[in-house]
DNA sequence: GACAATATGTAACGGTCTGTAACAGCAGGG
DNA sequence: CCCTGCTGTTACAGACCGTTACATATTGTC
């Protein structure tokens, strides 16, 4: 996703205005171009499976194709926190490179396919293709830039700007894939968007609740529907909507 | 700095176990490698001087000789968001790579100094020797672990939580340095530190009077002595301390 | 040394979010 | 069909943190 075309459908995204960057990742990765370079695998994930967990070695990106999924961190006493979605074209493990084991899990949340890129053989193709090394390095870069963004909305936004941004982020990602971004479905529970909202379940039930009373979106269990994006970005940037 | 020696000196860290892995940068950098394959510039910075701000044309990283500084993230609408602490052997600007201009201010707390590394140069020296890149690679994939250490912390600990495990992560910064790990100044202001870790200053004030209630710490303006490392670990970790 | 400006400490109050609980909708299995 | 389990919704009580206000301490400047 980049946010220029993001701005393209939400004429009035004013919220991006309130957080400094573009939140997803604006490195594009082309997988032909890998392919080239690179032994490339298939993998298939049924919903609920998962791709890999804390603690099992690092030997691999994997770059996702079709499907959602989620990261999660998780600590020792059984804490965890959702660190991020993915969904098509997005990266997956970059944050565990120079790690002998990965420090969080990756579940699919639909059936979901991705591409396996051997770590060691992105390392030989990168030696040669400085373009991949270039693009590898920018994607981390980005992908600190979007976590940073998202910290700043998290330590400054209430519980119902929270869910606004993120149903805004949602949107562009899709569009960014060439879905609608006015008509989703979400593919995770309440409970992962709290967890990384670092709200509550209810919390962001109610937080929905209030957006659709406001007209701004219109739910129906998983199924979202954004009415009236202007406003969304109103909410955030606690400017007083007109009606 | 890494963990293992954090370990050394803190015997029963046990709130490292309820962080998933180590806070800091743990890819060392040297600056000797660096200046053989690079052109290095000095810089120095006296308290409150910006070394880059938001919106400046990137074309450099830099690496702390001495000193402190403070990044900050900054929205259109003025609120502000710091989102790290950079001392000795930190890399500051990694996170604008690929980016046209940085999108945080940098600023110094004290008098401070740092190597300035031309980024094309840094790009020409990396397709050159392998292992600079690597650590540049490395480096990056290490911030975004410890940005999403930091996330779960904010997502599930409390305020005292939270300024305890602030002060346990200054505390092995510290001691990687060779300073002493249970006594130093804090060079930032309270309201810095509650912008890191989501919270007011006050609320920072209260946290820090109560865990020196506990004995856990001594606070005296900015300087800081741990007296019980254990206790302020297992004030993160849920644990009823042993008094 | 005196003053202003900034940073910090303390307290009371109020709001937001949390936690608990009860209930509704939906899926899977007997 | 009912039953069970999971997810989502709503209501209410309560804790925690933010807000405000003011007092005190420190720093910088004259």
């Amino acid at each position: 996703m980049n946010s220029a075309a993001a701005a393209s459908i939400f004429p009035r995204m004013t919220w991006r205005k309130a957080l400094p960057a573009a939140n997803s990742v604006p490195a594009p990765v082309d997988i032909e171009e890998i392919r080239a370079h690179v032994p490339v695998v298939q993998r298939k994930l049924a919903a609920g499976q998962y791709l890999y967990r804390a603690g099992q070695s690092f030997n691999a990106l994997y770059l996702v194709n079709v499907g959602f999924l989620k990261t999660c961190l998780v600590a020792e006493d059984g804490r965890e926190q959702v660190t991020g979605f993915r969904m098509r074209g997005d990266l997956v493990g970059i944050e565990s490179i120079g790690a002998a084991t990965h420090d969080c899990d990756v579940v699919a949340l639909e059936t979901s396919g991705v591409w396996e890129l051997p770590y060691p053989a992105i390392l030989r193709a990168c030696a040669h293709v400085p373009e991949l090394q270039q693009r590898l390095t920018w994607a981390l870069a980005a992908e600190i830039r979007s976590d940073r963004c998202w910290k700043l909305a998290l330590g400054s936004f209430s519980a119902e700007q929270r869910v606004a941004a993120f149903l805004l982020d949602l949107a562009s990602r899709h569009e960014a894939l060439g879905f609608s971004p006015r008509h989703f479905v979400l593919r995770m529970g309440r409970a992962d968007i709290g967890s990384f909202l670092a709200l509550k379940h209810e919390t962001v039930t109610r937080a929905l609740t209030r957006l659709a009373a406001q007209g701004c979106i219109e739910v129906q269990w998983r199924e979202i529907r954004i009415l009236d994006a202007a406003a969304l970005g109103a909410v955030i940037c606690c400017e007083d909507r007109a009606a």
